[in-house]
DNA sequence: GATAGTAGGTACCTACAGGAAAGTAATGGA
DNA sequence: TCCATTACTTTCCTGTAGGTACCTACTATC
């Protein structure tokens, strides 16, 4: 439960958020934020459709809520075109670009993702554990 | 700012990782394990009741979960005591420790948080849209 | 023999995130 | 009159994350 819906209005700060950084993860790697905002930062503006077809898997449903929310987060602009089929687009703003650096050091760090799969089978092969497993 | 490293097009990719660094979010930013690894990094080695007491949020079922995930990803190690009363110990492990810079970059980016506030309190001022909410 | 203290495990249950599918408003074209 | 298109919205429904509560084994201490 990192979301809070009521925005807690003032001076209340929830109590998982003793670390300092869980605010800013509930709002950049919120699920789904994360390749919405890695399309529009590195492929720039882009149509509901466009989105929708590059990220396959989310649903319109999802993909609107998603974009209100970075909308209302100050990190994706939304701009209507009332034409004739509508049109909309998303590109992130200014603040969303300064998430860079974050994106690059995550980019720097996934090269120890085969690090992780490799503990990850490791681990999973010897699966016993001392302290616990008692029956 | 184009990180491109995206691999091989080809090779089948999983659909919504489509950006490369949703792995990586999945890894160390899922549900819970913000705060365990902060903590664990900030503050050095937790037994099991410290962590509870820390995230005071936190149910003992869920601790337990999160903390063998990261100890099957390799970020934390487990250490058993089979003393009197049993002793666990928890703390980063050298993998954990590479991701420093990356809780850097996002403390860094908290000084953002101010203004994200004001951004929403402005949306949810005016809360008419245009282009949609036409009932 | 009751209790406390540790590090969980287990069973049960509920709330809510999110999926599927259909509807909608606006308008031009056939 | 019907269709197509876009960008959603709405309704309904399900899976599961995660909460509550209780249980375990072991020993020291009272």
């Amino acid at each position: 439960m990192t979301h809070n819906t009521t925005p807690a209005a003032g001076t209340d700060i929830a109590p998982e958020q003793a670390c300092p950084i869980a605010p800013v993860v509930d709002i950049v790697f919120s699920r789904w934020t994360t390749p919405i905002l890695w399309a529009l930062h590195e492929y720039g503006r882009h149509r509901f459709v466009e989105l929708e077809r590059r990220i396959t898997t989310i649903t319109p449903k999802v993909l609107t809520e998603r974009l209100r929310r970075l909308e209302r987060d100050g990190l994706v602009v939304r701009t209507y075109h009332p034409e004739v089929p509508p049109r909309v687009e998303y590109e992130i703003s200014e603040l969303g670009r300064s998430l860079a650096p974050l994106f690059a050091a995550l980019a720097d760090w996934s090269v120890n993702l085969g690090k992780v799969e490799r503990v990850r089978r490791e681990y999973d092969s010897k699966e016993q554990r001392p302290g616990s497993r008692r029956n």
